[in-house]
DNA sequence: ACAAAAATATAGTAATACTATCGGAAATAC
DNA sequence: GTATTTCCGATAGTATTACTATATTTTTGT
């Protein structure tokens, strides 16, 4: 059932590729969970070594500092959203049912097996919304974007740009409501949880209705359906 | 001329108040550039204190750590352009002139003193563009929102969210809308700077005109002018 | 001028963020 | 099926970070 699929991030984030041995899906497995237990700021290398019983020095083969391993989760993330839209968006011609598609695959309403056994998706999910802008707000993002770190993000943006402009080939913002649109996601999703005056919406027991709604509302009234 | 305000935020966010200090003032003025200079994973009160000349003991007897140092300067930064909104907004009626205030303030087009002449606007207002979403974004956010931690934001956050509901009483999503409009003129600042692939926009000389164009269309579209 | 408050100097600790090296185990190559 | 990489674990070590404590000096308010 769970058909795993190869999901690859730019390979200069990693100094071992972790998807090919045993110890590096265990560090990706387990990194995502005690990132979510203890906040990217508490998490260490150490901690992470200590709860897959491993050595700091074995974790430090794989990637250069946690910074780097935020990046890779994060680039896997995207990648995995774009994948999943490129399936539920097969066979689909009408761009508006295309763009629906989107934005019930990016709340992740849309299920669909894991990205592979070794990875919990919604652990996975979870993490992007509380740490994933930090992945890219540091000081090194010019030369990191250089190195391609954010490919993955921008190669999901520019589809969601696409989309749009097949909707309204006038629009005149479609990269920004592609990046609005995915930062929207993330955040109602946030502030529902955490600062639930800065948003309308109310989620319940992993119910994304509301906020696929609300998402559906902006993005159609902002392209003009 | 410089005109200083008062501008308070939560107390539960110092130990001392670095506002009724040189110290405090010279610990806030170049805090703020060395977190733009070093970002803020390699900003330390020990080297704040040998730029200020002063000793890291001192800088912790105003501030926790460098997380509660954070959260102090951009709830400042929000309390200083919720005051100039007010300011800006003084005599005007009309919600629409109001909400075309709000973005022109937000994005910094519209011009005011120094909030006061030991912090410089355009330093904070960077700070804030590179890591204000850090402040909301931890682990103890829930505890940190319930000792009113993030005040200022809310407030900035349901003033516009009002005047949002005073153009349009039927919009059904003023809070989201409102909190869209911060996020989006920080967002797309960031993104023009540096992930230019992700926005629709240029900037240039400091010049905030397409900034404010981009956000003016987006916020009167959704809500219909 | 004196008391209180503020700042400095100094020191110390546990944890973090690494780097280096060595030896054994496991996978793979031929 | 042995040789040979490759991989992993163990151990150790360093500079820096993130604090805390305390004693002394400087500044200030009255």
């Amino acid at each position: 059932m769970a058909a795993s699929v190869q999901i690859n991030v730019n390979e200069n984030l990693y100094l071992r590729d972790p998807q090919s041995t045993k110890l590096g899906k265990k560090i990706i497995k387990e990194g995502i969970f005690l990132i979510n237990d203890l906040g990217l700021e508490s998490f260490t290398f150490k901690k992470l070594a200590g709860r897959i019983e491993s050595t700091e020095a074995s974790i430090y083969r794989y990637f250069t500092n946690k910074h780097i391993f935020l990046v890779y989760l994060v680039s896997y993330y995207w990648e995995w959203v774009r994948f999943r839209i490129d399936f539920n968006c097969m066979n689909v011609e009408d761009p508006v049912r295309k763009l629906k598609i989107v934005v019930k695959t990016i709340v992740d309403t849309v299920r669909l097996a894991n990205p592979a056994e070794y990875i919990d998706r919604d652990e996975l999910h979870h993490l992007v919304i509380f740490e994933g802008s930090k992945a890219y707000h540091v000081k090194e993002v010019d030369e990191e974007n250089k190195q391609g770190f954010f490919r993955t993000l921008k190669a999901l943006n520019a589809k969601i740009a696409g989309i749009i402009l097949d909707i309204n080939p006038s629009f005149p913002y479609p990269k920004a409501a592609a990046s609005d649109l995915l930062e929207m996601a993330n955040n109602h999703h946030y502030y529902a949880a955490h600062l639930p005056s800065l948003t309308d919406i109310v989620i319940r027991d992993e119910n994304m209705e509301e906020l696929e709604k609300l998402m559906e509302y902006f993005i159609f009234r902002l392209i003009g359906q």
